[in-house]
DNA sequence: CGTCGCGTTGACAAGGTTCAAATTTGGTGG
DNA sequence: CCACCAAATTTGAACCTTGTCAACGCGACG
């Protein structure tokens, strides 16, 4: 999980990332269509990005196109920070996506000047740190149903508890989110409908209604 | 990977630990038993850690004891400032281990007051962010043969390509660092004996001869 | 000399992938 | 608004990589 703002107010220039360095750092903002690259592994990590509304995938390829996944942000998650001079892995928009822009330069220069800023700024990139964590022992030690189930939580807690999860990630997304094949994503998410945890809402299969949230938590590890 | 200290002096308050705020930093030595716990899951994190000898694992453990080690920190490297308040996993000596031990309060604090140490400090979490990147990578998309490749071609840049590679740690945790079994471990280390990429150096098998590195490589995706 | 930790190897089982096909859903243009 | 087509999702069956279980070898050490 990554850093969000409560309530996600769509003002300019509100939210964390300009509270962060005190409101003295100027943002913009930029809408992405369906599928377009925010930015790309190796380029120049000039920027740093908070979702104002829909939602980012950021990966990383191997040669042969196998794609892992670090994390999705959603609304109010703030990312591209995550390293020094160069961006580590892609960015792109997964729906139409509205995004906040504040260079980097200016964030870390206005972090300077402030005595709470380095501390807020180190709690902001360990939060991303530990999501990376929790997620290398979910790909490294859990079973298919048991990342399902734990994406599920997870997306359930970010999208805090509504009565109807709207996906906006299509199956591959989730596979290369857990290390899996959309394939055996689908079946867990069959599974999980035929033990009466969730249902579909509607005629498509991303409106998801946990209806067990308890019976869910225990096919988590 | 992770911070080192190149040709890892071993004077107290050396290294970057205490460079990094200007050596205006106290910092004490231990000297940990094999096995030993330095920190475990959910204490606080009060202290940071460089490696002066010896080896550590960082792990996370699922409730039925499935175990996912995120990094083993050789000479030189830096952890424990990973998180927050609290730490996030559990810090064990693979051998008898000698730490640099620097009260995280005070790091912060001496930094707050460094112009480039925020900077430094920042470059200092990423890294740690950067190899969590790379390890989803391999966790969710690579196979058994991969990892293990990825993990010997890690091991031998951290070591600075020495002619022989000793590994202090055992086939369980190079496994549980890979998000294998044991013995798929062992398999695919046999199998690259066979194939004249590795070979084992005297009696043990924890002394390893990379004979072909541009192979092994080729191994990795 | 027996035991213990560590590592290797073999045979078999199982979970997840691959390949294929059917069905549904969403988008687009007429 | 409807028809049509592409994309997404589900499901089945065969297969394969990795895990499981077991046996064995080897060196260290009491």
């Amino acid at each position: 999980m990554l850093v969000r703002v409560k309530g996600s107010s769509h003002q300019p220039s509100d939210g964390r990332l300009a509270a962060l360095a005190g409101e003295r750092v100027f943002s913009s903002e930029y809408t992405y269509r369906r599928g377009a690259e925010l930015f790309g592994e190796g380029e120049d990590a000039e920027y740093v990005y908070q979702t104002i509304s829909g939602a980012v995938r950021t990966y990383k390829l191997l040669p042969d196109g196998r794609r892992q996944i670090n994390s999705f942000h959603l609304i109010g998650d703030m990312f591209g920070l995550e390293n020094g001079a160069i961006h580590r892995f892609t960015a792109e928009a997964i729906v139409e996506t509205k995004v906040r822009i504040v260079r980097r330069r200016s964030l870390l220069d206005a972090m300077a000047n402030e005595s709470t800023g380095v501390t807020n700024l180190l709690s902001l990139i360990t939060l991303n740190l530990q999501h990376a964590e929790n997620h290398m022992l979910l790909l490294g030690r859990k079973s298919s149903l048991e990342r399902v189930a734990a994406f599920l939580i997870e997306m359930d807690e970010r999208l805090v508890h509504p009565d109807e999860l709207t996906l906006p990630m299509n199956r591959r997304d989730i596979a290369d989110y857990l290390g899996l094949k959309l394939e055996t994503v689908s079946r867990a998410l069959s599974t999980m409908r035929d033990k009466r945890i969730l249902r579909f809402n509607g005629v498509t299969q991303r409106q998801v209604v946990l209806m067990d949230r308890e019976g869910l938590a225990k096919l988590d590890a």
